[in-house]
DNA sequence: TTGTAGGCGTTATCAA
DNA sequence: TTGATAACGCCTACAA
């Protein structure tokens, strides 16, 4: 703080104006009407509406009178009584994770539309934070497996959550799942059976037993094969590092016919890198990618990718039919994955 | 919807398990006391703190009676009462700016170690959600025209704003401002009579009259010069896009002694492009950003930048004593810009 | 069609 | 050291 330039305006910028917030009471009084007519109005109890109704002139003088005080519900005292807040939490363990980003954004739209506000929460630990919040609906990115019990807890307390992992089964909450290892795999068979010399662009690409590269080995594997040494790339976070790591696959006299990248981000880097030398992807390589985004959907050539099939959408739904309580909760949602085969992987003409 | 593959659980999973959600009432009952002394245990006012102090035999019965309910406050109910949330709200437009996530990585920090819960908003247009909100303290942005009036609107109604925007004057709002460009033009300004030869890196590069790219062209143009076609990559949103314009500048037998990259993320592609082209960078090149980001300082080399010394820390203090209420609202924080040079344009040799 | 009044779960002010 | 009890701002059954 010690060396902070700060210049602080004069008492006049400072001044505070009088910030009383206003009432329901203030508003009643102001219409000349009891506050329970204008919590009527307020929630939409027009005439024409189902329930009591309110006559036209008392909505239009409690709707004139809210407007002249600038009056807001207050969202905390609303909430005691309807134990609703009409808002959907979001919990994201990285806000860089593109996937992660998709998911707040298929959900913010949905919850917008159903007059619910998304907000998003970024912390590797979600289990103090989320004893305190108040909202309809929770989703959670994943689950350290520390963590799983703190699910149970939260879903006892009432907290209605829904759960992305594939390790967890529902105990009083949603979970959504979807095996992206099977899918990799049958996006992998495909590439070899269709252009046999395939490389692999991924983190962890040298390890043969786990996770989305392991895929690529065991599919090998099992054809008596291995891996050559420069028909593997492995890199790490950055973006540049996935550019690089395909420049070095394919800036070789002898390149690969096709490259299994183990992410949509990984796959978009390497087609950049394959088009800036002059290669032609879809006809010189074939490039594919894993999670379906909309970002290699959109990308020049489409690119082909291997992904659940309307899980965004539909966690959204489940998300917003949580939050104004449609569902009972509870249920387990498993996705399928398949290839979508795009440009990127145009068949050897 | 139609096309989603789901399957529930039996009705076994989708059980609810008896989700009364435990009062302060219960608990007090359980414990024997009344409610009043629940709340003063829950609030920490054991022995020992100030506050009238509880029996340590009280607190412990109460602490154990909680425990055994899985009690956990109201924070609605708590909010009516005190007017406080114990959150942050951190509005932001895009949650893919890089700069947008080191503030909301930094106010994070802060505000959890004074208890404060941060939640992120993402929506470019935070009118209406605002409206709702009930933050302690509320982090804005940036400010479209068309919602400069919003601004003091909310201020009126009790909302307590810190407001990131050059065009915006205090208005029961606190504002943090931070002059960029000039910024940028004592950078470019340092990079030509350091380098003489100094090409341009960034999105709207070509346009002389706008932004951080006109800076550059404005400094040439004031020692009558012009910029040459081979001294500006103009680029556009993606990472791949930065790091191909810097190989466009780069790799050519005439190549520019110093780059300014609009941003430091552009920068660190541009490193990095530099780097697979065999150049030490500091010695065959120079190159420097905008923005003096953590990413940028631990990059190798450590990248030079401009940028306003102290902001992020600043602007996490800020919020958490406005959130607290330990400073009057209305402050004006205006921070300068300097530069920091570090490895990435190290002298002539 | 509108007003009265009770209660949601807390905290805070008193008095005991 | 603890307990009644009155708010906080809002919603809603019920009465008028």
């Amino acid at each position: 703080m010690s060396e902070r330039s700060v210049s602080e305006t004069s008492a006049k910028g400072s001044v505070q104006a009088a910030v009383v917030r206003p009432t329901i009471r203030m508003v009643a009084e102001r219409a000349g009407v009891s506050t329970a007519t204008v919590s009527y109005v307020l929630s939409g109890r027009g005439p024409g509406t189902k329930g009591p109704g309110v006559k036209a002139e008392t909505t239009r003088r409690v709707r004139e009178a809210a407007e002249e005080l600038g009056y807001r519900p207050n969202q905390a005292a609303r909430a005691v009584r309807t134990g609703k807040t009409q808002t959907v939490l979001l919990s994201v363990t990285m806000l860089q994770d593109p996937w992660s980003l998709e998911v707040v954004e298929a959900v913010s739209t949905a919850a917008r539309s159903h007059d619910l506000t998304p907000l998003i929460m970024a912390d590797d630990d979600w289990t103090i934070a989320l004893e305190r919040t108040q909202a309809d609906a929770v989703f959670i990115d994943s689950v350290r497996p520390e963590q799983r019990p703190a699910l149970t807890k939260l879903a006892r307390r009432g907290v209605r959550l829904v759960v992305f992992d594939s390790t967890v089964e529902p105990d009083g909450f949603d979970v959504v799942r979807s095996d992206d290892l099977g899918g990799c795999r049958t996006l992998v068979d495909h590439l070899i059976d269709e252009w046999d010399d395939v490389a692999l662009l991924g983190p962890g690409a040298t390890d043969p037993r786990r996770g989305r590269a392991g895929v690529f080995h065991a599919a090998l594997a099992e054809r008596g094969r291995t891996a050559a040494g420069n028909r593997v790339a492995d890199i790490v976070g950055s973006p540049g590092s996935a550019y690089a790591g395909a420049l070095r696959l394919l800036d070789q006299e002898d390149r690969p016919r096709a490259v299994y990248a183990s992410s949509d981000y990984i796959a978009i880097n390497a087609v950049h890198a394959a088009q800036s030398l002059g290669l032609v992807v879809g006809r010189d390589v074939a490039i594919a990618g894993v999670g379906n985004t909309l970002a290699g959907e959109r990308l020049q050539p489409s690119l082909t990718s291997v992904g659940p099939r309307e899980l965004l959408g539909t966690v959204a739904s489940i998300m917003v039919d949580v939050a104004t309580g449609d569902k009972p909760v509870g249920a387990l949602h498993d996705f399928p994955w398949e290839v979508w085969e795009r440009a990127s992987t145009h068949g050897p003409a």
